[in-house]
DNA sequence: ACTTAATGTAAAGTTTATTTTACTTTTTGT
DNA sequence: ACAAAAAGTAAAATAAACTTTACATTAAGT
């Protein structure tokens, strides 16, 4: 899976940190995802989804390895 | 976090061993996700709302606890 | 160039997802 | 009512998410 977290943090103009605190994650796990070092859960997407205001499908993108 | 993936599987009649089959999870998987015993991974949800052409966030919500 | 903020990374630990096996209960069809 | 299929459940095992701490590297501002 990939997807565009970083992205739409710069978009929003938000450093991982930021990011980490509003969604209630450590500031590595949001790094972590970012380098697609693991999938997140469902709520983390649906959190991360509604903080950037657009679906999940426009952030998380299954590949070929899922 | 509460899904709707009971009722996505009788739309499209499907036993929960027929969506375990087609995602690539245990059949338990499926049933303890339709119980609420556990939050799905993001390629997970993105796999069952692709096969049920839904978006992600009508299939599966917060609620309170996330 | 220097300082600070931001990002990258890694190891160890904890929690949670997912599997496997196996059995019970409920539902459905005849 | 009976048989078969589907769903519920549970325990043990494994894999993966996520945290914490800690440090190294890169980027940005002065």
């Amino acid at each position: 899976m990939k997807n565009k977290i970083k992205i739409e943090r710069a978009i929003h103009d938000l450093t991982q940190a930021d990011l980490a605190e509003k969604i209630g994650v450590s500031r590595q796990t949001i790094n972590a995802m970012e380098k697609n070092k693991y999938v997140p859960s469902t709520v983390l997407a649906l959190k991360i989804s509604r903080l950037f205001k657009k679906p999940v499908e426009e952030i998380f993108f299954l590949d070929q390895d899922d």
